[in-house]
DNA sequence: TTGAGTATGTCAAAGTCCTGACATTGAATG
DNA sequence: CATTCAATGTCAGGACTTTGACATACTCAA
């Protein structure tokens, strides 16, 4: 894999070729990794995004609808339909009043968890075929770098 | 930024952090692209689909509907539907009727090219923020990684 | 030639997600 | 206390995307 500019010499702007592009590049792996996930939690009857959800609520029990909602990068109304799913589908509960404030904390059902348990079995043998691609010391800063491209454009 | 685990050590199942998690990170950062180039696209009047069904197609003329799905990872149904909305805008023309085959070439017009030119810029422009933020000697590391996640996960 | 297999375009229906908007609630400020 | 502000939940509408299905068209092998 030989490169034609000077590796050294940053290119004032972005490779002409659309598959050199660090968004092509990041928007193909992210469609790689949405599609597999796809496939692995329709055999547990679950979506991307509720999964994402329990999966998040597993981990810090409570969270509100907003606070869900940033948690898993998608609107509020967004997060709202899902919830609502869930709830129907008895894997999570809110309840209908709360003492004070309008935000309604979220939990997980027995079953809720029982569900979240045999997905995430799919999920991280995804997230091991992933880590096991990767040279190991490259991991660490690939990590690093992913979130350097989220504060570049967050800030 | 301080790991818990010995950093030489694989571990023999992912982080228990979601955080931590390789495909969170990515989803993250795929996630601050896409609002990104949302935000600078509406000012030109395009959506990402579209932008990225006429970048391709300015650097690959002739291309068909389904090839163009495979390229922007979206569905031909998908594409179909951006294709007539950038009929309808007259950005670009497909042949009603083509002599051979079902597949139809598509070619950008002069407006289409104008348009895709604007906002080449603003797009470019996020990507040199990302290219500038990560540090120079790991670009190319970073790129073949996100390659290395698509084939685990394509295989 | 015939047939199976593959690829393409398209339609229909449903799900998903977003923007825009509004009312409610609590905190902060004067 | 009154007002302003930010955050939350929700509704409505539209845009986008997907799954499933079907007909058309080419390719290849028997």
């Amino acid at each position: 894999m030989d490169m034609h500019d000077n590796p050294q010499v940053k290119p004032p702007h972005p490779a002409e070729d659309v598959l050199d592009h660090v968004g092509y590049r990041l928007k193909r792996a992210h469609a790689s990794l949405r599609s597999a996930m796809d496939h692995a939690l329709r055999e547990h009857g679950l979506t991307v995004p509720q999964y994402a959800c329990l999966e998040v609520l597993a981990a810090r029990p409570g969270l509100s609808n907003a606070e869900l909602a940033r948690a898993t990068f998608v609107t509020r109304q967004s997060m709202n339909v899902v919830l609502r799913g869930l709830q129907d589908a008895k894997l999570l509960t809110r309840p209908a009043t709360v003492e004070t404030g309008r935000a309604r904390p979220t939990s997980l059902t027995d079953e809720g968890r029982r569900r979240l348990n045999a997905a995430q079995g799919a999920v991280y043998a995804i997230e091991a075929r992933m880590i096991e691609a990767i040279p190991d010391d490259r991991l660490t800063a690939l990590l690093e770098d992913l979130d350097r491209i989220v504060r570049s454009l967050t800030d």
